[in-house]
DNA sequence: TTTTGAGTTGTTCGA
DNA sequence: GTCGAACAACTCAAA
C-alpha cells in the first residue's frame, strides 16, 4: 500500500495505537487527520466547555510529535462523513485506518464513510470486542460478575494486551500535506469555543506519567482508598481513558505485572504481613472491565440511550419536579455530601466516582427524577463524559438497567458521608457555609443541636437549606414505585 | 427443560 | 456501637 490515511477520533495518542501501527505497517506513507466534528460540537450546550480545551490541548501534543518525524497532524471542521471520503480522494489515499468506537452515532457515521472510501478499522479503545465475550449460548452477558468471569477466561494477554508500536518512520513529509488545515488554523474560538481552566493535564505524556504514578504509588491500597472522595485514591484516569491519551492495553499491562512481582523474596515478606498485594490492583482491572462491559451493553442494546433497559420500567413515570431536579443541579438539596459532589462537579467538570454513585441514588430514588435528566446533565458536564459508562452508571443507579435490584440500589446520602468522609473533609472543601460545623454534625445539619450550628454561624434555611425530601419517606416511594409492574 | 445459585459498590432493624 | 439477618422476588447463566 502506498498512502494511507488515519483518523484520530477518541484515541488522541500516538503510543500503542492499532490504526496507527497498521497503517504505518502496511503503507509507505501515513498522514494523521482529526476533525472537529461539527455534528457532536453543535450539541455541545456550553461555549466554554473544557472538552474542547482537554482535546486542543491533547491535539497540540500530537502535533509537536509529528513534526519532531517531519509531518504534520491534518486538522478539518465540517462532518467527516463527507471531509474524509474528500481528503482521502485529494491525497490519493489507498485506504483510511481507524479505532473502531461502539457508540451508536459512530457507527452509523463509520459506516457512511466506510460506504465512500475503503475505512479499516481495528480493535483499539477495549482489549475484549463484543463478540468476544459471550455465554454459552452465544449470547451476551447482561450480569456483570459472570461476564467478568467469561472475560478473565477469555483474555489471551499476550495477544491482546500486545503493544502496537507505530513505524513513525512512515509518516508522510509534511511538503505532501497540502490537502487539508494544521491545527492553528482552528484555534477554539473559530470552531465556537472558548478555552477553559483544565483540573488536569492534556495529551499522552501527562496521561502516562499520571498511570505510572497511580500503579506505583497507589495501586495496592486501591481498594480501600478508592472510596473516599476526599483523597487522592482513585486512579484519575477516566479523562485520559475516554480520550485515548492512554492505551487500555497499557493500563492492563502495568497492573499485571504489579500483581506479580519479579522478586519472590517481595512476595513472601508480604505474605507474611497478611497484606495481599494482589487486591488493589484486582480491584482495579475489575473497574477497567466494567468499562468494557458498559461498551459491549451498548453495542448490542443501542436502545439504552433512549430508554431504560428493563422493558418493566420503560412506562415508568418518574414523578419528581423540575423545581428539585434544579436544586439538585445547584447543590442545594440540603443533604450536605450530594451538594458538596454537585458543587465539585459544576466548577471542576468531575466527580468522584462514590459520590456519583450517591447524587444518582439521590436524584433518582429520592427526588424520584427520571434518570435521563441527570443522565443528561453529567453528559455536560463531566470532562470525562463516556456514553457507555455514563448510561451504564445511571440505569444502574435508577435501577432500570442490567442487573437491576431496587431495594439494594437506595443509598442513603447521610451514611454515605459518615462512611466515606468521615471527617467531612470533601464536605468543607465544597460547602464553606458548613465549614465550622464538627465531624459528627456536618452531615445532618438539621439534627445538630442549636448550640453548635449557632456557633459554627449556620442558619438552616437561610445559610444552608434545609433537607428538600426526607429520606426516609422517600425512600419508601421509591421501593413503591419501582416495584409496581 | 428444569433446577440451582447468584446478583459491585446498601440499608434497616432488632438483638 | 456492633452484628447478622431481612429486605422481595426476578432474571440471568450454567449445570
Amino acid at each position: 500500500m502506498k498512502r494511507a490515511l488515519v483518523w484520530i477520533r477518541r484515541d488522541l495518542r500516538l503510543h500503542d495505537h492499532a490504526a496507527l501501527s497498521a497503517a504505518t505497517h502496511e503503507a509507505d506513507e501515513v498522514a494523521v487527520v482529526f476533525v472537529f466534528d461539527c455534528v457532536i460540537l453543535d450539541a455541545l450546550a456550553d461555549k466554554d466547555d473544557r472538552r474542547l480545551t482537554y482535546i486542543c490541548r491533547s491535539l497540540e501534543e500530537v502535533d509537536a510529535k509529528l513534526r519532531g518525524h517531519g509531518s504534520r497532524l491534518l486538522v478539518m471542521h465540517g462532518d467527516p462523513v463527507s471531509l474524509i471520503p474528500s481528503l482521502a480522494r485529494e491525497w490519493n489515499a489507498d485506504a483510511v485506518f481507524a479505532n473502531r468506537d461502539y457508540e451508536p452515532y459512530a457507527r452509523e457515521r463509520d459506516a457512511k464513510v466506510a460506504a465512500q472510501v475503503e475505512l479499516r478499522t481495528f480493535k483499539d479503545i477495549v482489549v475484549l470486542e463484543p463478540h468476544e465475550v459471550a455465554t454459552k449460548e452465544g449470547s451476551p452477558f447482561k450480569v456483570f460478575t459472570p461476564f467478568h468471569r467469561c472475560w478473565k477466561e477469555t483474555l489471551n494477554p499476550e495477544q491482546d494486551l500486545a503493544e502496537h508500536v507505530p513505524n513513525l518512520s512512515r509518516l508522510a513529509a509534511l511538503s505532501t500535506l497540502k490537502a487539508a488545515g494544521f491545527l492553528e488554523q482552528y484555534p477554539q474560538e473559530k470552531i465556537g469555543f472558548v478555552p477553559n481552566a483544565l483540573w488536569l493535564e492534556p495529551g499522552e505524556k501527562a496521561a502516562r506519567t499520571q498511570l505510572k504514578r497511580f500503579v506505583e504509588k497507589r495501586l495496592d491500597g486501591y481498594a480501600e482508598a478508592r472510596n473516599l472522595p476526599a483523597d487522592d485514591g482513585t486512579s484519575a484516569l477516566s479523562v485520559h481513558l475516554r480520550f485515548g491519551t492512554v492505551s487500555i492495553r497499557e493500563g492492563f499491562r502495568l497492573a499485571r505485572q504489579s500483581i506479580v512481582p519479579n522478586a519472590p523474596k517481595t512476595n513472601r515478606e508480604a505474605k507474611s504481613n497478611h497484606f495481599n498485594p494482589a487486591t488493589g490492583p484486582e480491584k482495579w482491572m475489575a473497574e477497567l472491565v466494567w468499562r468494557e462491559f458498559y461498551q459491549h451493553i451498548l453495542w448490542h442494546f443501542p436502545r439504552v440511550v433512549e430508554e431504560p433497559f428493563q422493558e418493566q420500567y420503560r412506562g415508568l413515570r418518574w414523578q419528581g419536579t423540575d423545581e428539585h431536579f434544579a436544586r439538585w443541579c445547584e447543590g442545594q438539596t440540603g443533604y450536605p455530601l450530594v451538594d458538596a459532589a454537585m458543587r465539585c462537579l459544576n466548577q471542576t467538570g468531575y466527580m468522584h466516582n462514590r459520590l456519583r454513585m450517591v447524587v444518582a441514588s439521590f436524584l433518582t430514588k429520592d427526588l424520584l427524577v427520571d434518570y435521563r435528566k441527570g443522565e443528561a446533565y453529567f453528559a455536560r458536564k463531566l470532562l470525562d463524559f463516556d456514553l457507555a459508562s455514563n448510561n451504564g452508571g445511571w440505569q444502574w443507579a435508577a435501577s432500570t438497567g442490567v442487573d437491576p435490584q431496587p431495594y439494594f440500589r437506595i443509598f442513603n446520602p447521610v451514611t454515605q458521608g459518615e462512611k466515606f468522609d468521615p471527617e467531612g473533609r470533601f464536605i468543607r472543601r465544597w460547602i464553606p457555609e458548613l465549614r465550622e460545623l464538627s465531624a459528627s454534625a456536618i452531615h445532618a445539619p438539621w439534627e445538630a443541636v442549636e448550640m453548635e450550628l449557632l456557633a459554627a454561624g449556620v442558619e438552616l434555611g437561610r445559610t444552608y437549606p434545609r433537607p428538600i425530601v426526607d429520606h426516609a419517606v422517600q425512600r419508601n416511594l421509591a421501593i413503591e414505585l419501582l416495584s409496581k409492574k
